[in-house]
DNA sequence: CGTTTGACGCGGC
DNA sequence: AGCCGCGCCAAAC
C-alpha cells in the first residue's frame, strides 16, 4: 500500500456533502493524521484533475487558511450556498460532523 | 541523515 | 475578540 494516511484522508473528504464544511482538526481527528497540518499538507499536494471537493475544508476559526487558492475557494463555496458573515466566517451550522 | 517547511490548532495574554 | 508562540510530523532538500 501507498499511504494509509493519506487515502484515509482523501476518503473523508469525499463524504464531505455539497453544502456543508468540516476543518483541518476534524479530519485529523477523524483519521490518523495526528495533526492538522498533515491534511493540509496532504490537500496541497492533491494531483491535478482530481474530483475531490477540497473547498470544502476550512479552519477551525471557520475562515478559509491563507493560501493561494482561497479566492477561487471561496467563490465555489459561495456557489454550493455557503455564506459568509462580516467577519469571514463561515456559520457553525454548516460545519459537518 | 540533519534541517527546514508548512491550505493548522490551541492555550495564554 | 484577536494576536503570539509553541507543538505537531511527513516530505522535500
Amino acid at each position: 500500500m501507498k499511504s494509509a494516511l493519506r487515502e484515509q484522508i482523501l476518503t473523508i473528504l469525499a463524504e464531505i456533502p455539497p453544502g456543508r464544511v468540516t476543518t483541518y482538526g476534524r479530519i485529523a481527528a477523524m483519521t490518523d493524521a495526528g495533526t492538522p497540518r498533515l491534511v493540509a499538507r496532504a490537500l496541497r499536494e492533491l494531483p491535478a484533475g482530481h474530483d475531490l471537493p477540497w473547498f470544502r475544508v476550512i479552519t477551525a476559526s471557520r475562515r478559509l487558511a491563507d493560501h493561494s487558492g482561497a479566492e477561487r475557494q471561496r467563490h465555489l463555496l459561495l456557489a454550493e450556498g455557503i455564506a459568509f458573515d462580516a467577519r469571514g466566517r463561515v456559520a457553525a451550522e454548516r460545519l459537518w460532523p
